[in-house]
RNA sequence: GCCUGGUUAGCUCAGUUGGUAGAGCAGAGGACUGAAAAUCCUCGUGUCUCUGGUUCGAUUCCGGAACCAGGCA
């Protein structure tokens, strides 16, 4: 018996479909999951909330088709929505899926999520997050300046500091919560975190295209949005008290939209916006994904744009890793 | 037809008191380990419309041409 299949005996099987958004993901994964006998776990920070259908593009029941769907329309958008969340809800839906004697397939564009599953990645003890010390480092920070709040963390981690950039505050300040809470460095703790291999029996699809054509979905999906109400949409969210600083409402197509209605700017510039910022995210995701080994991309233009091509050839890639038997 | 202004990176434009040029947007690449649809970093050679002239040297000054915009007829 083979490394690998003794492997996929011990190992639980796990199907990945990402890619960048408007690829053409959700009706690949519905027949994936239809051929493997599979439910979908979706992998997408803005899906989860309720009221957000057209932004966030996401599935309806129809295109569902008889496959269970998990974390879409768990959450409400006043809510805080991250990847130590997501990890859980995941790890949960995941030992549901296993129970019933089905595949998981986790769905969706966001990698740092998704690699949160894949790899099981530890993000350090239960934050201390009520003690105020991140308002504090903000405030120091807003009179002080970034240099200062980087040269603080050069103090204490000067590693992190080295691969942080000083503009990056989030991260710098993520990192000094870190050591404050835990007395522990996160460069050491990333370092440990990025050596993990993946916790199960993973066949982890990247559905691509050419870049042009990718860019065109992205316009037109865009468009159609606009079109669906998408404007509507926002101005419901916005009237039940939705604010530009919550987590759902940094989604693409609701901070321009909340923008314009705030008087910012016309609502053809709104929508010139979600369509660049769009693209720009297509692009990071990319990034992401290409750093991401044992990755199995799927470029359209490979199958000559014919998706039961794609799918034959990923199925042959799941029973490759034995699963879906 | 005449007058005025313009013609510089894919687009919008700045600029060189004459020594072959730079921003924004668009685009490309990258980072990311509790905000990730977030946040952050890096990347700009292009007949300076064409053509005569002045000059050691013109994209820059002068003449002409072409095209564009506005105005007058």
């Amino acid at each position: 018996m083979s490394e690998k299949t003794l492997h996929s005996q011990v190992q639980k099987p796990l199907v990945v479909l990402a890619g960048p958004t408007a690829v053409g993901k959700t009706r690949l994964s519905i027949h994936l999951a239809q051929a493997l006998n599979g439910e979908v776990i979706s992998a997408d920070s803005m899906q989860v909330y309720r009221h957000m259908d057209i932004g966030s593009a996401k599935i309806t029941p129809e295109e569902m088709g008889q496959i269970p769907h998990h974390l879409i329309d768990v959450l409400d958008p006043e809510e805080d929505f991250h990847v130590v969340r997501f990890q859980q809800m995941a790890k949960q839906a995941l030992l549901d899926i296993w129970g019933r004697g089905r595949v998981p397939l986790l769905v969706g564009g966001t990698g740092f999520y998704i690699q949160a599953v894949v790899r099981d990645i530890s993000f350090g003890e239960e934050r201390d997050s009520e003690n105020g010390y991140r308002q504090e480092l903000e405030s120091l920070a807003k009179q002080k300046g970034a240099l200062w709040l980087h040269e603080k963390l050069a103090a204490v981690d000067p590693e992190a500091a080295r691969q942080i950039h000083p503009n990056n505050q989030k991260r710098v300040l993520r990192a000094l919560e870190y050591y404050h809470d835990t007395g522990n460095l996160i460069s050491d703790h990333n370092r440990e975190q990025q050596a993990k291999a993946s916790a199960y029996n993973c066949a982890y699809f990247v559905l691509n295209d050419d870049r042009a054509l990718l860019y065109q979905r992205i316009e037109n999906r865009v468009d159609r949005m606009m079109a669906d109400g998408l404007l509507k949409e926002v101005k419901a969210l916005q009237e039940r008290g939705c604010t530009r600083d919550m987590v759902s409402m940094q989604g693409l197509g609701y901070q321009e939209i909340l923008a314009y209605l705030e008087g910012e700017y016309s609502l053809e510039e709104a929508v010139r916006r979600i369509k660049r910022d769009t693209r720009h995210f297509a692009k990071r995701q990319l990034t992401w994904f290409k750093r991401e080994k044992e990755v199995i991309w799927v470029h359209r233009k490979d199958f000559d744009d014919q998706e039961e091509r794609m799918l034959e050839y990923m199925l042959d890639q799941c029973r490759e890793r034995g699963i879906g038997q």
